[in-house]
DNA sequence: CAGGAGGGGCTTTTT
DNA sequence: GCCCCTCCTG
């Protein structure tokens, strides 16, 4: 009796979810409809700017699942930020009504998540840490140094650039043809593995090591996930597409989801031709096209457009419209980068009173440092703005310091933090004495954690160092002990005061200081979210979680203030009102990104992501002087890519005196 | 041997 | 403008 009333409510429920999941697709056109119902098999949905992607994607995953009944467990989704698949995970619960299972993620976490499982089979201790960026440079200079190249030679940053792309493709390290390089390379892996380390490009290159070392772990993840979303496909790398492709190998229901017209990060090993050869590589799929644009009105699509199709290299396709004409694309010719700046304020004021939400008003840039010229600009105005970006939060030295501590608490191998917070708040433990425990470790094969236990057998060390030394070691041994027994939110607080480090910034007086101050104290907040957040979450997790960070996954949308942020970062936002500044040559495109015609097409296209996140209003400035720092004001020449935005949407905007 | 002062260098975009 | 490296001082 129970259990046929149990059936008989899970078949009204049913029906209302299926008269729901009816009503929902109703809002979609026809091709979105297909986009979402074609559920096997390979597919490639080409989602123009604005053709409502997101809306696809997400009915599509909750269709998945209530539609063809399959579990949420079964389904994996690759997004390109964190704050996206928090999004798309927030509006599947929408409208689902419930929490699922599913996995939302990016590639990095996805992977970082697959190896602490995993990492073990091929080597890899659990609880490794993710070197970002600035990790990764400072184990490439000590390499440098190590091998005793200069670094005017090879620059760290040119290295570490050849590193990545080497991991990005795959390759092997006899691949690199420069013997220096792969001297390098060599050692940089070596040093990484030491620290249990891994960098970015690690965490992709690693799982799929794994996937090729461990058929039955594979195997696992190939049953798990039988069926795959990659979102964004246009940005995704070869080890990406290698992995996404090795995962979707048995069930074959792999749909990605992208725009070739809007790849923007070649730069980081993205190849467009992912996109562009899906259908070769999957000859059974079936394309779809969302060309309707629901965004903009119809001078900015043209104007996009026309922008767009000066491309070569590029899947054909046409974005149309029903939207209103809307008002011309204002210009704005300024004498300088002040001049310009000052008209962007102005017209902010104006907007502001004509009863636009300064949250619908975004300022894009090129270069992160062109904000500081309408940050300074907006104070003067009191006009609230946000950055997005620029100074990120948690690359702050004063964060990483902290987070350093916690880091060799987490894992005493590494290195790199462990020389970084050696000496901070100063203990007169300098270069000399880390220098000499490095040769100690390099002879008796151990890290520095354990070569700092036998501080007394390393030679030529004075005993006042030796002194220093032994109180740093013991503070942190405790703290590592105490580890299990507190919280994240505890332990990073008894570390701050313990080590002194809180004090020493408290001691000084001057404003830079007192932001670090403010900077530490609103880590420890945030760590006390996490803590009643998460509460079984590791330190381990936690550090995982604030290397994959991103600060646009931190970015507020709902606030009351203008956004500033670069092109890149706008991808995949939308707003009513966007400036798109710096509209000059060298700038847009970047003088870096001349020579190389494919290059070139990728700055055109930055243009255009930036030209189609405006839904109603969209000015473009154009500075004739700005400050390159040092060496004073230069003169720039208007963008090239202005004269392929037809006359007719736009107009000249005035100014103010 | 640590750490401050001063000079040279360079800055695209970021998971 | 700022950061990093180097050299010199204490």
């Amino acid at each position: 009796m129970k259990q046929y009333r149990g059936a008989l409510l899970d078949s009204e429920l049913n029906n209302a979810i299926m008269e729901k999941m009816d009503e929902l697709l109703a809002q979609l056109n026809p091709e979105q409809q297909k986009a979402v119902k074609i559920t096997r098999g390979p597919i490639l949905i080409l989602a123009g700017a604005g053709s409502g992607k997101t809306r696809v994607i997400t009915f599509r995953i909750a269709y998945l699942i209530r539609s063809k009944h399959v579990d949420p467990k079964n389904i994996l989704a690759i997004t390109f930020t964190n704050k996206a698949a928090g999004e798309m995970q927030s509006r599947i619960q929408n409208l689902l009504g419930s929490n699922h299972d599913v996995w939302i993620r990016t590639f990095h976490s996805t992977c970082a998540k697959i190896l602490r499982g995993g990492a073990e089979r091929i080597g890899i201790k659990r609880n490794f840490v993710i070197y970002d960026e600035y990790d990764q440079i400072s184990v490439v200079k000590e390499c440098l140094s190590d091998l005793e190249i200069d670094t005017k030679a090879f620059s760290p940053a040119y290295v570490a650039a050849v590193i990545d792309n080497v991991k990005e493709n795959l390759a092997p390290a006899s691949a690199i043809e420069d013997d220096t390089l792969r001297h390098i390379y060599n050692l940089y892996s070596k040093k990484l593995s030491e620290y249990n380390a891994l960098d970015f490009d690690d965490l992709i290159m690693k799982v799929v090591e794994l996937f090729k070392t461990d058929r039955d772990i594979l195997e696992y993840y190939q049953n798990k996930f039988k069926y795959i979303l990659v979102d964004e496909y246009q940005d995704t790398n070869r080890a990406q597409y290698v992995l996404t492709k090795m995962l979707a190998e048995r069930h074959r229901n792999l749909c990605v989801v992208g725009d070739d017209d809007q790849s923007i990060y070649s730069w980081r090993g993205a190849e467009i031709k992912n996109i562009l050869d899906f259908e070769a590589d999957f000859p059974d799929t079936t394309v779809i096209k969302l060309q309707q644009n629901y965004r903009s009105t119809r001078r900015i699509l043209k104007a996009a457009s026309a922008v767009v199709s000066n491309n070569e290299y590029r899947k054909s396709k046409t974005l149309w419209c029903d939207n209103e004409t809307g008002e011309k694309i204002v210009f704005f010719d300024a004498d300088d980068s002040y001049t310009e700046a000052a008209y962007v304020a102005r017209k902010i004021m104006e907007l502001r009173l004509k009863d636009v939400s300064l949250g619908d008003i975004a300022v894009f840039y090129r270069v992160n440092y062109q904000s500081r010229l309408f940050e300074e600009c907006f104070i003067t105005y009191r006009i609230p703005y946000e950055v997005v970006g620029s100074l990120r939060f948690y690359e702050r030295a004063e964060i990483k310091n902290v987070l350093a501590y916690l880091r060799v608490i987490n894992n005493p191998d590494d290195a790199v933090s462990l020389k970084r917070i050696i000496n901070i708040p100063s203990r007169k433990i300098g270069h000399e004495t880390i220098e000499k425990i490095t040769a100690y470790c390099e002879k008796e094969g151990m890290s520095i954690y354990e070569a700092l236990h036998e501080i007394e057998s390393i030679k030529r060390i004075n005993t006042g160092t030796r002194k220093r030394i032994r109180d740093f070691t013991k503070m942190m041994d405790r703290h590592i002990k105490s580890q299990q027994q507190v919280d994240i939110y505890e332990l990073a607080m008894q570390v701050v005061k313990d080590s002194g480090y809180l004090s020493s910034l408290s001691e000084d007086r001057t404003e830079r200081d007192y932001i670090r101050r403010k900077n530490v104290e609103e880590l420890l907040i945030s760590m006390k979210d996490y803590v009643r957040e998460r509460p079984d979450a590791t330190l381990n997790d936690y550090l995982e979680e604030v290397s994959l960070r991103s600060d646009i996954d931190d970015w507020n949308e709902s606030t009351e203030r203008v956004n500033l942020m670069t092109l890149h970062n706008a991808k995949g936002l939308e707003f009513d009102v966007v400036f798109i500044t710096g509209f000059e040559d060298g700038l847009i495109p970047h003088y870096k990104s001349q020579k190389d015609p494919k290059q070139y097409e990728e700055e055109r296209r930055l243009l255009y992501v930036g030209i189609t996140r405006a839904r109603k209003q969209l000015y473009m400035t154009y500075a004739r002087q700005r400050d390159m720092f040092r060496a004073g004001p230069s003169y720039t020449d208007l963008s090239p890519f202005y004269d392929e935005i037809p006359r007719d949407v736009m107009c000249a905007g005035y100014s103010f005196d």
